[in-house]
DNA sequence: ATATTGTTTATGTATAAACATAATGTCGAG
DNA sequence: CTCGACATTATGTTTATACATAAACAATAT
């Protein structure tokens, strides 16, 4: 005769998504308050606790206060994205990682960059235009503006042995930013770049990273023909 | 006098994050243990816990028992998507949102579609082209595949009032799926279905979704040229 | 009717205490 | 010196208890 098994979190969760997932509590449907759902696995209340927040969190349960908790009308509405360097990206795929600065310069930002560095008057900021390769293979085509009077130690960086990236990532700390993918039709310069013909769809991401109110580095990666973006839920 | 707040574990999360962001505590450092820290915010170790945990979540931190916590060496990793109703996202920018059913047929699906169908022996399943609207201009154009033998109602569905996504998501439960982002060049069908010109850049979507082992749908998404997929950490 | 006020209730949070678990480090046997 | 057993330790989890808070609901006053 085992002693009787204490109830975990995960269990109760288990339990849980597997109600929703077979129906048995419909979408849009209360489902018993805590205490009760306590009372029925046989285990304190914070337990349940746990294990519905972490459903709610996931988008599967919809939760307030007096109101009870009730199944989400449409369940999954999320994808997690993980955006990992591009080193370690291509490495994890047994590939040789290069990349090579093709310009550097000092230079004017657009005018809609302008207005989110927040700075008056019109100064030039660090411009940077990589190439990132695997197996010499063009990989991603990188336009980076770097706000050096946020971050005034970039001017000097060398980029030799660190990719802008990598640099940026080891040696400044940012707190937020925002992400915008799309796609276009291969330019001549792209095109030229990433080894695909003119009129290509590519992939691009545009991202921009703050720190506080500092804009820190605004950065357009287009990536090869052919890339996916995956992710699993 | 106002007598002590209380410590809620929001104010050690906004602490820690803090600490991390200005670099008082370095990426891949270790960081005072957890009995530590409540005793230094003077709250109990739960709380702090609770606060920890959530930015080992987020990936700003890294922890294991024993070894303890330390600063993720690339804080940010992931980036979250909402991906909502087609329908909702449009009503959402104040247009009126519209579907037109194109195509609707049993249809054998492709070798690579069959494989993750698992099932033995070419059975067509049902095969629908749809044209999303916003204010009446082309807005996504949708190919998808319903495993009519994993949702035998579908093939009698009428798709009139709600779209094949809707209805989907309000009449059968799933549990997982995949997504990829994709580029490419409108093919002559994607351009006139899109109202745009052959090789424009357009953004791809393609989604398949699970409920245990079957495969409900798998459907592919062509945006509008110009689409934009935004999202901010 | 309508606005206000109060009561009730379900979730949210804080706490102390205890035990579980994984990983590290140490010590001793061989 | 190497390997395995074992103690140590930091995080992980469960529990009971208490109080906080938002929101629904009812009762009341205007």
């Amino acid at each position: 005769m085992s002693r009787a098994e204490r109830i975990t979190w995960q269990a109760v969760q288990d339990q849980v998504r597997q109600r929703i997932s077979q129906r048995q509590w419909k979408p849009g449907q209360q489902i018993p308050h805590e205490a009760d759902l306590a009372r029925e696995f046989g285990c304190a209340r914070a337990t349940v606790n746990r294990a519905l927040r972490g459903l709610a969190d996931a988008g599967l349960l919809e939760r307030r206060r007096k109101a009870g908790t009730r199944v989400a009308l449409n369940p999954v509405r999320r994808a997690e994205f993980s955006i990992p360097l591009i080193r370690e990206e291509i490495e994890a795929k047994g590939q040789r990682f290069g990349f090579r600065v093709l310009r550097r310069e000092m230079r004017l930002p657009p005018p809609e960059l302008q207005a989110r560095l927040q700075i008056d008057g019109a100064q030039p900021i660090l411009y940077l235009q990589t190439l990132y390769t695997a197996d010499s293979q063009p990989y991603l085509f990188e336009t980076r503006w770097i706000n050096t009077l946020a971050v005034p130690s970039a001017a000097a960086a060398e980029f030799a042995t660190l990719s802008p990236n990598e640099w940026l990532v080891r040696e400044v700390a940012f707190d937020g930013g925002d992400f915008t993918f799309s796609a276009i039709a291969a330019t001549a310069q792209e095109a030229r770049m990433l080894g695909c013909k003119i009129g290509e769809g590519l992939l691009v991401l545009d991202r921009t990273t703050r720190h506080g109110a500092d804009m820190i580095t605004s950065v357009r990666l287009v990536f090869h023909r052919g890339y996916r973006m995956h992710t699993r839920i």
